[in-house]
DNA sequence: CCAAAAGTGTTTAAAATACACCCATGC
DNA sequence: GCATGGGTGTATTTTAAACACTTTTGG
């Protein structure tokens, strides 16, 4: 089947597959050169940046739909992913931002599914950024890691979801650990917190965010040192991943 | 129009009106007899309970959909409602539990978008139990407060949500003032007390607890005390309006 | 005047914050 | 040997928890 053959299919008869009115998009993060990264698509027609998202296949649980679009843009399997918001403003998808796209593959608005009405439910998913190899979409041109700071212009309401997505992850770092999918296998002290710091868009004092974090038991401290700095060699730690996954569900209580 | 041609319309042609596979479930919290209730309909046929529920317009926020189904059973307008959760198991509308009810109305289940599958937003609203006149729907019986320590069986997963939705609550409580809608104009200290401590279903210590409420600045202390008390006679408080609505936005820091 | 329940304050413990000194490494 | 940045400890402040005595009111 042609490019444009399945496209023009998956516009007349998605919904045979989908369910309507309904779709997912995912706030992907990661971290990397120290700044906090979200990955995001860039639309063919329009060249404004998107969420990843997609749809909800008729036997399928939504926690799934998102896990699957997961992992079409990014490769990555088994990611713990959370929804946090429901969008819902019955003038969120607006036809008008498709219409240079419905001339490509010749259909009118009313002859597709995918002009009607969304709700769409937000996920959010942390990654090990050097584990992703982004791929786009058939409605995007390119998929990449976009800095949290250099957003540009977004498509619909994506910069809205993007920033509740902040504020929710910002709130999570309170109850949740956070870290084991964006960090490295084995990291040190200096690196966790900065990624701390990073999310948190604040400094935090050395000595007191290591206490509190070791205090946790979230962590393991390796039998090696990070070789080859101009300064005392800071310890490797790993996350202990009993601990960690048990603080996942039960929650961890601790402010920053 | 008769009672059976309304319905039969409702499920032949609902989905003209409504958007499909997407519902919305309240769980609707009250505080009367120092017990914490919850707002439930009993079904026609299966002879269960289960929540508020509704659809959305097809040109309607999730939100409006929210408080118009609110306002349907209480007759209540203007209450903060909030999203918690969204429940997406393909499994959890089935058409077993609706079986009784197609015959009645004379209905295959391939004929109705109501037996499709459902994706439903759980919404919590507070409200004055006073002022609740409830109002059963077209599918119950009865439309009644229920002792949330008493809740017979429910439908579907309509027990799961609920459990979801006390436990927000309880979270919430945290975060934001409480109480508003669930207490009288003007309430005692006590008595306030006594709704946290039902909500979070534990014990809480008097002196501490009237400190804590009273630091967050949301009360006011009218110059009248409660009547006709064999012991000393406690102040009436009510809510400083502008304080209230603006912890509700920015939230309050404390914990109990 | 007594029982019941509210008002208020103090003491103690724990947690968060601020801060200072020492140590290892590469240049 | 010195600049850089990491490791560790301690004093201080703030917040939470535990607790006791006094006050008011109806019966």
């Amino acid at each position: 089947m042609s490019y444009d053959k399945a496209l023009r299919d998956h516009y007349l008869k998605g919904h045979e597959k989908y369910l309507r009115h309904i779709s997912v998009d995912c706030i992907i993060f990661g971290f990397h050169d120290n700044e906090l990264k979200v990955l995001l698509l860039q639309a063919k027609y329009a060249g404004l940046w998107g969420l990843p998202g997609g749809f909800i296949k008729k036997e399928e649980h939504m926690d799934e739909a998102a896990k699957r679009i997961l992992k079409e843009r990014t490769g990555l399997d088994e990611i713990y992913m959370q929804q946090f918001y429901v969008f819902s403003a019955p003038e969120r998808s607006t036809r008008k931002a498709n219409q240079q796209f419905l001339k490509t593959v010749g259909l009118k608005s009313n002859e597709s599914w995918m002009f009607e009405r969304f709700i769409t439910v937000g996920y959010t998913a942390l990654v090990d950024f050097s584990k992703v190899e982004p791929v786009a979409d058939v409605f995007s041109t390119t998929c990449e890691w976009l800095n949290i700071h250099e957003i540009p212009e977004m498509l619909l309401d994506h910069r809205d979801i993007l920033n509740k997505a902040l504020e929710d992850l910002q709130l999570q770092l309170n109850y949740h650990p956070v870290g084991y999918n964006l960090l490295p296998e084995k990291f040190t002290m200096p690196e966790i917190q900065k990624l701390y710091e990073t999310i948190l868009d604040k400094k935090l004092d050395r000595r007191n965010f290591q206490r509190k974090i070791i205090s946790t038991g979230i962590l393991k401290r390796l039998n090696e040192t990070k070789k080859g700095v101009a300064h005392k060699a800071p310890w490797y730690y790993k996350f202990d991943q009993r601990k960690y996954q048990k603080a996942l569900k039960g929650g961890i209580g601790f402010e920053l």
